[in-house]
DNA sequence: CGCACCTTTCGGCACGGCCCGAAACGTCGG
DNA sequence: CCGACGTTTCGGGCCGTGCCGAAAGGTGCG
């Protein structure tokens, strides 16, 4: 009866505070368990506990450094299955945003952001589109990189390397665009790429990101993207 | 804040009851209420307002006829969702089959079984490296079917035209496997094709398939499956 | 029409969880 | 060595929710 351990797994993500916190580890990043409390607003001792179950449970990886406990999402396996959550949790009736602050964070968060290690949003999905119409991603028949695709990576000086058991290329749904983008292993190197190469930086602390002057040329020289597309 | 619906969503995963049932459903068939509450050993009205909550939060679909009240899974995202968090839950540490009944249903189960609307268990592996093998699928750069793959469907009379947003081809994760089956349109294209013709035939009431000998040759003609793969 | 059968509504009970504050523990820096 | 800071443990209060039984709708069949 593996009933009872998926109704144990999923009550991990059955709450609001703990929600709030994996949400947050979208990013991709190590939190410190203070961190995570105040984004949550909770006490520190309840972050404890939650935390506590999260790695218990296998949601999250810990690394202890002095003082602090940091954690972080234990793979794109839950990073996915995070998002995916995510995605179907809204399809209900629509709803109207909540506040302008909420609202305009909500926009720079459609423009671009990243998705655990790869980008999403409307970057995210121009970036997979021009891919797919210049013949080196294929989504008809599945999701998956042509050889020519393989060759512009390494023409970027990214080796794709099979390793371990993750996919090269796998779907994304985007919960704003409602239309997958690319993840895997060749999403996040080229999300990795991106940010290495200044295409884009981080806004604030959040998943946010915007393109830089020098992204937008980068992206009409190996894409085609014009940068009206981004905006 | 997102926050909110997600855990509100994860929390109708988070009951034994729950889990009992929608693992059930995975068989993609529609079930009435009374046999989903027998299922899960509960009283008809526990399983009403489990099914209520299941509706209404968009993982079931429900139709009535007459005084039954038949449910289903939603669709294929939701047949994805439940299936990626069976296959999440366990990984712990490894567990002793309970029972010598369980472990012989288990046995069954990992011969092979249906996944909501495709086929699993060695069966599905099975398939599925035989497409790889013989370049009608690819796997190393993605999850997509070859031109020749497109070809060998029409040939059995299965002809997929790209229809909605389910895509065509998608790796979907073998929990007893632990390796990527073939799900998506032509995944399920194909179960339902195997079901037709006689290659398989469903065991008892549950998800376990067994091959047929009729199957058997077929496999072996189709795809140079030997029949030994299969035990 | 009346009797099965499936399903639903309603009360009431019990268990488990989430939350906090206070206090203790451990680490870092002066 | 002492104070500041991040984290953890413990106890207690509170709300949500799963469960059942009894009774009431509805539906179909004889």
């Amino acid at each position: 009866m593996g009933a009872r351990d998926l109704a144990a797994f999923a009550a991990l993500f059955a709450d609001e505070s703990r929600a709030t916190m994996l949400l947050a580890l979208l990013d991709g990043r190590a939190w410190t368990a203070g961190e995570l409390a105040r984004h949550a607003r909770v006490a520190p001792s309840t972050a404890t506990g939650h935390l506590g179950r999260l790695v218990a449970g296998g949601v999250l990886t810990e690394e202890r450094q002095g003082r602090h406990r940091y954690v972080r999402l234990a793979g794109p396996a839950v990073a996915q299955l995070v998002e995916e959550l995510a995605g179907l949790a809204g399809p209900g009736p629509d709803e109207a945003p909540r506040s302008l602050a909420a609202a305009s964070a909500g926009r720079a968060m459609a423009r671009g952001r990243t998705c655990y290690d790869h980008l999403a949003g409307r970057l995210g999905i121009t970036v997979t589109d021009a891919l797919t119409t210049r013949g080196l991603l294929r989504q008809d028949t599945g999701f998956a990189l042509t050889d020519r695709g393989l060759e512009w990576f390494a023409d970027l000086g990214i080796a794709l390397v099979p390793k371990g058991r993750r996919p090269l290329a796998r779907g994304c749904l985007d919960w704003t665009e409602r239309r997958p983008h690319l993840a895997g292993r060749a999403g996040a190197a080229l999300c990795a790429h991106a940010l290495e190469a200044g295409w884009c930086v981080r806004i604030g602390s959040g998943r946010a990101v915007k393109v830089t002057p020098a992204g937008e040329t980068a992206l009409r020289h190996v894409l085609g993207i014009e940068a009206d597309a981004l905006r």
